[in-house]
DNA sequence: CCTCCACTGGAAACCTAGGCTC
DNA sequence: GAGCCTAGGTTTCCAGTGGAGG
């Protein structure tokens, strides 16, 4: 790139009107002053988390909806709400998204964090840290409510232990106690827990409906009117916006990302406007970085087993991909893995959507992962090539 | 209708790297 | 330092299986 080309992206960008007004109303950490359509389950919530505000311990509640359909934003803001009408210190609201957190230790361990203990990474054994954060409660005489976000990925990932224990300890805990928040993307995850835990839990219920497409339009029209300066919108790129995450199962927090980008990619060719064309143009490019970022971040192994999979172009079985794979480790001087563990690292891309890894019988001839490439090769190959690891095998 | 292939996928055990307490 | 904890990735072991070819 020669600094002219650079002259001509600053020039643009510098004639070009800004599109934006506060960008920041388009990002996730956002939490609207209002909340559209979710009025029903603001209120709801606030029920049944009121009587916290004159000394009482409100039921356990759990939040059911998939992706995007505001559970999250509708738990922050009541909670903030409720924040607002105590001014006193023994109300601790935490919000932990077990998700992100990986671990039942590390959700247990941000919850002490935010109560102000200081523990260590790793090496505390549950019942001991439970028994830490316990005894913080009891010493500050708190009121604690602890949301979990996408709390079906803790259970799934490991035991109910951790919910077993606060459940529990919510019970014993005298002063103060611990009020449970549960977020759940997934609506069938009750099935897979303790019946102790699950009625505890979910003393109280509320399930999330997904936006329709309307709903999403006057919600994006919205948001846009914050964002983005007036006329700079094009209320048919809105609406495109709405119908492309509506045809995606109603994720609002999709569509609102959707809407950020399409500004984003309009401001960088210098447009008056956002048009039909920026949404189509971002959504194509969200679709892009998405499998970038996945392909980047992926393990060493899974990377030579993606590698492997692309000799095939037609497509492949485990155990002749198998042979392939160890051919590319013994090249790259890397440690070759058991065909158990390829076998499950296969099915981890499947669900990456980096291949498609189907179960097939062939009769006879056993069954085995029918195994094609999802990628184009030639971006495989660039970004693999990206890894110093690979650099003898791309050369031949 | 039966066989038997080439795996699948569950379960448990193992290993490494971290950290605790005494 | 000994003896205990955890996470997370891996290996080991193995029973289970869909369906083409007999």
């Amino acid at each position: 790139m020669s600094t002219d080309d650079l002259e001509r992206i600053f020039q643009r960008a510098k004639q070009g009107k800004a599109l934006f007004k506060d960008r920041e109303v388009l990002t996730p950490d956002y939490i609207p002053a209002r909340l559209p359509f979710r009025d029903a389950q603001s209120s709801a919530i606030a029920e049944v988390l009121a009587p916290v505000l004159h000394g009482s311990k409100p039921s356990n509640l759990l939040l059911y909806g998939k992706t995007g359909t505001g559970k999250t934003a509708v738990a922050r803001y009541v909670l903030s709400k409720l924040k607002e009408q105590t001014d006193t210190q023994d109300l601790t609201t935490v919000y932990v998204n077990t998700r992100l957190a990986n671990t039942e230790y590390r959700t247990l361990a941000e919850l002490g964090g935010t109560l102000g203990l200081k523990l260590p990474f790793t090496g505390l054994s549950m019942g001991e840290l439970l028994s830490r954060v316990e005894q913080e409660i009891q010493a500050r005489h708190t009121r604690v409510i602890l949301v979990l976000d996408e709390i079906d990925y803790l259970v799934k990932n490991s035991t109910d232990e951790i919910l077993y224990g606060l459940t529990r300890s919510n019970e014993q805990l005298s002063p103060g106690f611990l009020s449970l928040v549960g977020i759940s993307n997934d609506l069938q995850f009750k099935e897979s827990l303790d019946p102790r835990v699950l009625s505890s839990l979910s003393e109280e219920e509320l399930v999330f409906p997904p936006y329709t497409v309307t709903e999403l339009q006057e919600i994006l029209a919205e948001r846009a009117g914050l964002a983005f300066r007036k006329g700079a919108m094009s209320s048919s790129a809105i609406n495109l916006c709405a119908a492309i995450a509506g045809s995606e199962h109603g994720d609002a927090r999709r569509a609102v990302d959707l809407l950020r980008i399409s500004g984003e990619v309009a401001e960088r060719e210098g447009l008056e406007q956002v048009d039909d064309e920026s949404v189509r143009k971002a959504s194509a490019k969200m679709e892009q970085d998405r499998i970038d970022e996945a392909l980047r971040s992926l393990p060493i192994q899974n990377k030579a087993i993606l590698l492997a999979s692309s000799r095939f172009p037609s497509g492949t079985n485990t155990g002749e991909l198998y042979i392939a794979y160890n051919n590319i480790c013994k090249r790259s001087g890397l440690e070759v893995l058991t065909q158990r563990r390829v076998s499950g690292i296969l099915a981890e891309l499947d669900l990456l959507g980096l291949v498609e890894a189907s179960v097939v019988s062939q009769g006879r001839r056993g069954r085995t992962k029918r195994i094609r490439l999802l990628i184009g090769l030639d971006k495989l190959e660039k970004i693999l090539a990206e890894d110093p690891t690979f650099e003898a095998i791309n050369r031949t």
